[in-house]
DNA sequence: TATGAATGAGATTTCATTCAT
DNA sequence: CATGAATGAAATCTCATTCAT
């Protein structure tokens, strides 16, 4: 039986991402994890390699889950143009439903120490990978600029998407979050400027 | 403590952002930042309350660089849309140069703990102000789409541009930063779809 | 726990030396030698009452071996002096020729906490017992000086030997242990001071 | 000040001394010896790196007097016969009087894992060099036998003073070991061979 | 103001041992 | 007899902070 199977593994985390959420990351006790998981504090170690891993872990579990509902939510839609306003829809929606794990991804994780961080940079390159193709997609047929990086264009769509959910979380959940998907997609799209005439 | 100027104070925080960016926030022990500035650890707490003091303090005066040259910047147009694209010339400029307190801003800062990260998102307001001053601007003389909510054109333009240097710390200063402001500009300006004519 | 013999008593107790000759005493998991043992942890616990108990009976084991190969060496010859020379001979020969042994017998094993150490010693007293009755032998026939406690030609007899061995396996067993064998008889039966005529 | 000198340093020193020899070398904790040294259990991190380094200063502070008492007597004589008597009867009477000490060295010591070991055994070279120049001069002038190497002579002196000493720790300090240096000079020097004539 | 030696709280992690199967 | 997943106790070490000088 995989180790990694096991209501054991898939209740720790859950207990982890429930603490972490509830006390931040450096206050999280294993032990704490632990009791909330109905586990021993050892038994953590069974299943993860040290409190890092655990982060890690936890976010890679995440991660996987939110880039699988953003392919799906692409995938409902052949322009370009409308699979950019789906990915940011469900992006709001993913996390808009999920508070433990938005103020886990925005605020606490971002506070693990430098390995870790490379770590979950790492797994964050599977999500820009989503919208790196649905950039390039754009590029190709012409809907989208080629005039300015693609690596920019794609900041622009996450450091926007980020911020705003981090803006959500910190303002203690007190907007609608998915609400503003589709101003942001209009932002995003066609930019800011008010033309006179057409536009 | 009470003494918020003076060679020594200037030292410490010179340190700190100097001993911060190398071994990141966690590693950076108070007795190697008063090692550093050339004054005995003890010392420290005359002019700060506690580590998360000095933090704060440190980005509060960085901060205030800052936004003073974001405002400079800005006071050089008249046109809402010139000043956009002047102030983020400066910030990517204002960051560009100064790779310590980039690393310090982007990446070691954000691991301190959550009442530090609330006083930190307070002085941000300060920041956040320049640019919403801007927008108000812009909407007010038409040139800027109020079919959206400033505040959401503040996240993309905030989100964008802390995307980018967050891109350009963990890239290892790659790139030139500052000649990313154009493109950028433009994105956020005009958008990212192509328009078959006119646009 | 109460069966002294199969094959699993055998294999764990071999898997024992083998281990903590490898790894040292405290670094020896039991998990690791019942993984090299070929039985399930809980097993060891089967036939051994815990950590230290396994090393008693690992000590008691081969020295009962040990004590058996003397007894045979030294029932080979009638004249005690005779019987020195070849207990000598064949505690460097026993040992010379198990170098796990030798390791765990002269380092691991002196690791071991004192409530093991004292059920060592009380075992030592089987090995003591040879030499005390050769010593006596010897003294009965004249052969030996009767003008020093029989104990303490043991304690020169026993610590010699116990250095040598010692010596060897810190070397890294660099030198040919058996060849010792001579010239220790020789120092320990006759001494190491030289006389101007006779001798 | 130098950190080695203080009263710190040495009240630590003798705090562990005295723990170790009575409760085991695994079963003294730091927080023990603080307590018994009348410092915070954080003091001891500011004088010595980490437990293992405790005991190995602790040791070398303790063999640097043993050396030096042995080098004391060895120098009170001229002839190399008489310089062995000495040495032992100060190595016998050095322990002796010490049986804290004499436990920590003989049993406690022996306890601590391979690198404190190492070093340990690396200091001892320093032992050994009293004695290894002690037989070098006598196998000089023709006192001591050339016909067995030097470093078994030295396997044979020092294995059985240390034999000796470790047999009165185990006794429980039941007899008097300085009583034993006469006899014990008398075996190594002479041998342990009734001659019947002359000797 | 300045020092820096001393403090001491606090959490991770290991691994021998157990026990339900 | 055998298993091996789960347990949980226990101790080192760090480092921000204090305070007597």
């Amino acid at each position: 039986m995989s180790v990694k199977s096991g209501e054991k593994y898939t209740a720790i985390l859950e207990a982890a991402q429930h603490v972490i959420a509830e006390q931040g990351y450096h206050s999280a006790q294993i032990s704490r994890i632990a009791r909330e998981a109905g586990v021993a504090a050892g038994t953590v170690y069974l299943y993860f390699k040290n409190k890092p891993d655990l982060l890690v872990c936890l976010f890679r579990e995440r991660l996987r889950l939110l880039i699988a509902e953003a392919k799906q939510a692409v995938a409902e839609a052949d322009d370009p143009r409308e699979k950019l306003r789906l990915a940011i829809r469900q992006h709001f929606r993913s996390l808009g439903s999920r508070r433990d794990l938005a103020a886990v991804t925005q605020i606490e994780m971002r506070q693990a120490d430098t390995s870790v961080q490379q770590q979950i940079s790492d797994l964050m390159k599977g999500w820009f990978a989503v919208i790196d193709e649905l950039i390039a997609e754009g590029q190709a047929c012409g809907h989208f600029t080629t005039g300015v990086p693609a690596k920019q264009i794609r900041n622009l769509i996450y450091g926007t998407l980020d911020q705003t959910v981090t803006a959500w979380v910190l303002s203690g959940f007190k907007f609608d979050l998915e609400a503003l998907a589709e101003p942001t997609y209009t932002l995003i799209a066609h930019g800011m400027m008010q033309y006179p005439e057409g536009g």
